[in-house]
DNA sequence: GTTGAGCGTT
């Protein structure tokens, strides 16, 4: 039997995975024990460049013509959008904020000395699971096996198929619950060939964004020369600011975006003094969903995450250099990073610390005044390009938020 | 006994 030399990341000590008779590798065997791993890929030592291995249908098959793995040590690949997840979680804004601890009204003022590292462990406390849907399930799949697939990601609390009360026959879905929220991610960012079926992963429709905590305030009464810097530089005091958004054209307010809830939240229905100006901070409303969706449903986000089991068979290598740090990707079939992006409203993902400098300035004594007015390099009001303002009425003073959101 | 987009008898 042929054993696949696998690591994690390029360098990692590597484990010894069996092969097949065929020579392949099964995705399932990656997965148990990298779970989250949707490829290989190995360094090839003669043109010093990464190679991907060839994927389909669930089996990787090794580079050379004889069937060999060689001695080739392989390297994970994870879909993208996952890979800054376990290095700072804090980049994820997740849907998911629906614990709502007691409002404590504290301000983050305070925290400021707080590091990283505890700042994620804050988030990752506050990161809960919520069951999730698996839709396109063989029919033979039972809930022990569903059950089995799933728990390569991580510990599984409840798996169930959901069946006809008479038949007992499956209708072909079911809904899981992991016990980490980093299993939860990694499973809704990929794909899944449960009992030669593949089947997609996702937050359920019936989850509404009902008892989630927002970390968007919509700021109006702001005036032309208070630009998203201004915005940032004064709003980081009270937590870390994950986005700032100013329609185009000017249209007297703006929305920011925390990192904690729970900040966003105690700012509503303040008024704060922003380069002289009063600003009113209140709650931003949720998107009116082009008027067609239903109240209480506004959480369609999750709606993009295409995990088409069409496409998968036409996409059976995911190329994706795991790591690479790049926000930008085209992440064929899914969408795990519109998912994460679009629920801070403009793109976190992509915006973070899209403002040079800012880190560490949370202290409003410590950036000078000269260094506020008019301080916009590198930093585009106008993030992101959203172009709801188009629907707004020019001028009006009627202020629908709305569509911003 | 069949089927293949969807959304959970509690």
């Amino acid at each position: 039997m042929d054993f696949v030399q696998v690591s994690e990341e390029e360098g990692d000590e590597p484990i010894e995975l069996p092969a097949e008779e065929d020579g392949t590798l099964l995705l399932s065997t990656l997965q148990a024990q990298f779970p989250g791993s949707c490829g290989l890929k190995y360094r090839n030592m003669d043109t010093k460049a990464v190679r991907g291995v060839r994927s389909n249908e669930g089996r990787l098959f090794p580079p050379s013509v004889d069937s060999s793995w060689g001695e080739y040590i392989y390297f994970c690949v994870f879909p993208k959008g996952i890979a800054h997840f376990r290095s700072s979680a804090a980049q994820i804004d997740s849907p998911y904020r629906p614990i709502l601890p007691p409002v404590e009204n504290k301000r983050k003022s305070d925290d400021n000395l707080e590091n990283s590292t505890a700042k994620t462990k804050r988030i990752e406390t506050r990161l809960r699971c919520t069951d999730l849907i698996v839709l396109g399930l063989p029919w033979k799949t039972t809930e022990d096996s569903l059950r089995e697939y799933f728990e390569s990601y991580g510990e599984v609390l409840m798996a169930q198929i959901k069946k006809d009360v008479k038949s007992g026959q499956s209708k072909g879905f079911g809904f899981v619950r992991f016990g980490s929220y980093e299993a939860q991610m990694r499973v809704l960012s990929n794909r899944h060939l449960i009992d030669g079926r593949w089947c997609e992963v996702k937050v359920p429709n019936s989850k509404g964004m009902g008892h989630q905590v927002p970390c968007k305030v919509f700021v109006g009464r702001c005036t032309e020369d208070i630009n998203s810097d201004d915005l940032r530089e004064y709003f980081s005091k009270f937590g870390e600011v994950t986005d700032v958004f100013i329609p185009r054209p000017f249209r007297a307010f703006s929305f920011v975006t925390f990192l904690d809830p729970d900040v966003a939240q105690s700012l509503c229905g303040e008024d704060h003094i922003i380069k002289g100006v009063s600003v009113h901070v209140s709650n931003a409303a949720p998107k009116a969903e082009q008027n067609r969706s239903h109240q209480g449903q506004n959480f369609n986000y999750n709606s993009g995450n295409n995990f088409g089991m069409h496409s998968y068979h036409h996409q059976g290598n995911h190329m994706n250099s795991g790591r690479s740090g790049h926000h930008r990707v085209t992440f064929q079939g899914g969408n795990f990073l519109s998912w994460v992006a679009q629920n801070s409203g403009h793109s976190n993902a992509s915006n973070m610390n899209n403002c040079g400098g800012r880190k560490g300035s949370n202290n409003p004594n410590s950036g000078s005044a000269g260094m506020i007015k008019g301080d916009n390099s590198g930093c585009n009001d106008q993030q992101n390009g959203n172009s709801g303002w188009s629907n707004q009425s020019s001028g009006s003073n009627s202020v629908d938020k709305s569509n911003f959101l």
